[in-house]
DNA sequence: GTGAAAGCGCTAACAG
DNA sequence: CTGTTAGCGCTTTCAC
């Protein structure tokens, strides 16, 4: 007797689909895609069945070879475990889902050996850009370049020629922290900075040190850290060491800055009443620590679309984009605001 | 005049190498694979000095359709923005890695339907593993299930059938918490417990009730909330609000903790002198917060682990694994401890 | 030790 | 509106 038409095993193809379904293969692929041509919508219910009882999933490795697109971006983060690369790895991924574009997450736990073969893990994968947020100031991207493959520079990396760019005035964002900090009335204001600078000048330190000299005030101490809490911890404690301790200090990320709210809790001193606060980056943690911190805030959101925007989105130009988005202070408790 | 050799326009196949290497394209896999053939040391030196030379790098999307694997596991978690889930996330990462297998994060945002549609996009991407910490407790694993990826359920999910499963001893962690509060004379415990139960009872509050009954008693108060801070800071302040307010209070997560930590704060309750706290987690926010948390640790490096390992470790069964793994009591200041 | 060739599942150009 | 088919880049069997 003849067999019946029967669930293939194992994985099913779209030709099993066809097969079910009395089709050829193209009319499958065209009701999957949606075109490019149309089908008689008798056929594309026929088909449609087909995929529901046989269970039938594309298979995005072979579509991906075919097209030679993984409709996939690549993000890579020194480090996923930060707050801040998390919230930021986050809206990526949304911002990129409302493109269907689909997003995979590279950490590279502070390592430039890390950050480099991630780029290249990404590349293989055949992902169709890289968001970079490197570990330094002061990458070297010839091996992104060589990759061919479309890349947003993510991390106020500056702009490097070849690359698009999205980032936040670091610079205006400081000077209004620490502008705000001089109208508490403090003459000696602090910097707790990251360490991983290039040769340029971090925009955090350049805005706090204008800020500082517009105001006809002297430069402040200034200690660098680790932009973890563990970090500011270790310069929270130097600063308590030092003889001329300043009345207020700027934290150039909420992750210092809580680092910096332990070694003072724990030596007893107060914030704001002893000495004054306020940090960077926006963070949901910023909000629960006590005192709640008064911080510069990030639009993160608003980078992710800016940056999915500049590889696939609809006005995604050919020439380079680069885009230098506003940050806003945030009044809450830790700069002696009420 | 003949050509000579040139650096190929567009992405370099394996073509390429094999052309300007002057050897054939199964040899250039051999090199590459190292194997399933041996080759030549010569050739082998020609072969890698063409894939220098070239910037070739394989295409994993071909590979992948050829080999049906993409040597990639999937996770899917609720929340990639809870912390514990980012470490997590980690931690598979690295585990996986030390395999030589990649990690795809999949967010649901709370969401079951997201949650479903990852599942799927996963699978069609041929991961070869899912991982899933289901936004429920008692998720539909139907559609996981008919999918015939090889799982793990990550989230304390209980142990449906036909599922491996990595988890933590809830109720004993729980147990070891209230009995620390017990042990600093406390006799009314409340609990702080997420919203997102199944028909079965979450183990921390098993535990919870267990630890009150054998040291006789009376069952303390308890509030649902979820699990984030925002959700924590109002169970803080119906804890405030209570008639009877409980002198401690046991919560399930480092973050409810936080978020109680600030509505008892903006109350002027102090911890632990007013209320003693303890949580559950072990993240690093429980360490910075102030006071410090005294929390109830899970080993995630160690879930990690197992979890990868049951997939696709040297040691991995064919049957179905099960692994309950111990958290510890990290005792801190929020508990009353000096 | 090396090479030729089949075929993984899919897309889309081309033919009907 | 539907079908046939070439080929994406890779792995591997089989022949030499």
């Amino acid at each position: 007797m003849t067999s019946a038409v029967q669930t293939p095993r194992g994985p099913v193809t779209r030709k099993d689909v066809a097969r079910y379904a009395g089709v050829s293969t193209a009319v499958v692929s065209y009701v999957v895609n949606g075109g490019p041509k149309n089908v008689a919508p008798a056929t594309e219910a026929k088909v449609r069945d087909a995929i529901r009882i046989l269970g039938y999933r594309p298979n995005a490795a072979a579509r991906a070879l075919k097209l030679g697109s993984s409709e996939t971006i690549g993000v890579v983060v020194p480090d996923n475990t930060n707050p801040f690369f998390t919230h930021l790895a986050h809206a990526v991924e949304e911002a990129a889902a409302a493109l269907g574009y689909g997003m995979v997450l590279a950490n590279s736990n502070g390592s430039l050996t890390r950050e480099r073969k991630n780029i290249h893990t990404l590349a293989a994968r055949q992902v169709d850009g890289v968001f970079l947020a490197s570990c330094v100031f002061d990458p070297d991207l010839t091996d992104l370049e060589a990759t061919d493959i479309p890349s947003v520079l993510l991390n106020n990396l500056g702009s490097p020629p070849g690359f698009s760019s999205v980032g936040v005035d670091l610079e205006a964002g400081a000077r209004a922290a620490v502008e705000h900090l001089i109208g508490h009335g403090h003459t000696s204001i602090g910097l707790a900075i990251g360490t991983n600078t290039g040769n340029q000048l971090d925009g955090r330190e350049a805005g706090w040190l204008a800020a500082l000299r517009a105001a006809g005030l002297p430069d402040g101490p200034l200690i660098h850290g680790e932009f973890s809490r563990p970090g500011g911890y270790e310069v929270g404690k130097r600063f308590l060491a030092m003889a001329n301790r300043p009345t207020a200090i700027f934290a150039s990320s909420d992750m210092q800055a809580i680092g910096i709210l332990r070694a003072f809790h724990e030596a007893g001193v107060r914030v704001p009443a002893d000495i004054a606060l306020v940090s960077f980056d926006g963070s949901l943690d910023a909000e629960y620590s006590w005192p709640a911190l008064t911080t510069v805030s990030q639009p993160i959101e608003a980078m992710a679309e800016a940056a999915v925007r500049s590889l696939v989105g609809a006005n995604r130009a050919e020439e380079l984009q680069h885009h230098i988005l506003p940050t806003e202070l945030i009044i809450r408790q830790s700069c002696g605001c009420p």
